[in-house]
DNA sequence: TTGCTATATCGTAAAAGTACGATGAAGCCG
DNA sequence: CGGCTTCATCGTACTTTTACGATATAGCAA
């Protein structure tokens, strides 16, 4: 079976290379966490990990908010670079950025 | 010499008992990465690392902020248990909270 | 006591976030 | 082509956040 790969290519890979201290660490920290800074999008972020495959508008059935919130939501996890949407015909596949969210667990970690 | 002890107790230890998923763990990460989600605080939080020992008001100098603004972040990251403040004469003695930072780490590592 | 220092809180204003319905854009199907 | 589905964006209202100066509170010192 082929699950996953259906939509989202593999996200990049290898080591990130900024450094976890100083003051655009700060910011980055500060970005990353100013978007998991809602109950929705904590909740979107664990659909998608959930199936490994990504998944596409079936978040707004999952969650109890309209379809433009979602989709809002939806863009702040995007704009922050934790999710990547790849257009799938006439919808939106969205999926895990795995390589922010290591970044991610990397600056937590640092604290 | 003593250079810790002088305020802020030891903060409670054991291990984190409660869920890293479902509805409550959602929302316990969000209010804590809501916490994170600005330079100031974030700055904040290092410059508490950094002293091991834990600092007063100092903090203010360190910012490019008000003292009224400092004040209200110290707020903000004291409600979300993520530091303390322990009254200290006339000033007040702020240090990390481990078990929170612990809690943190765990839920962002649980995505 | 009076005064000084350190911190919190109040009041306010501007900016950002949250949520919704309505509308628009883009792609598929018949 | 027209109509349908899927999603983003717009416009709007409301709430929250951020920041500041001004004021209150609490402890120390003289």
């Amino acid at each position: 079976m082929k699950p996953a790969e259906s939509c989202c290519g593999p996200g990049s890979d290898g080591p990130d290379e900024r450094p976890i201290e100083g003051a655009a660490a700060d910011d980055e920290l500060a970005a990353l966490a100013k978007a998991l800074g809602h109950p929705a999008r904590v909740a979107i972020l664990r659909l998608l990990g959930r199936k490994n495959a990504c998944i596409c508008g079936d978040i707004v059935a999952e969650l109890p908010l309209a379809q433009s919130t979602v989709s809002q939501h939806l863009k702040v996890l995007k704009d922050a670079g934790l999710i990547r949407g790849d257009i799938d015909g006439p919808r939106v596949c969205y999926c895990l950025e795995p390589r922010a969210l290591r970044r991610l667990k990397a600056l937590v970690g640092g604290l």
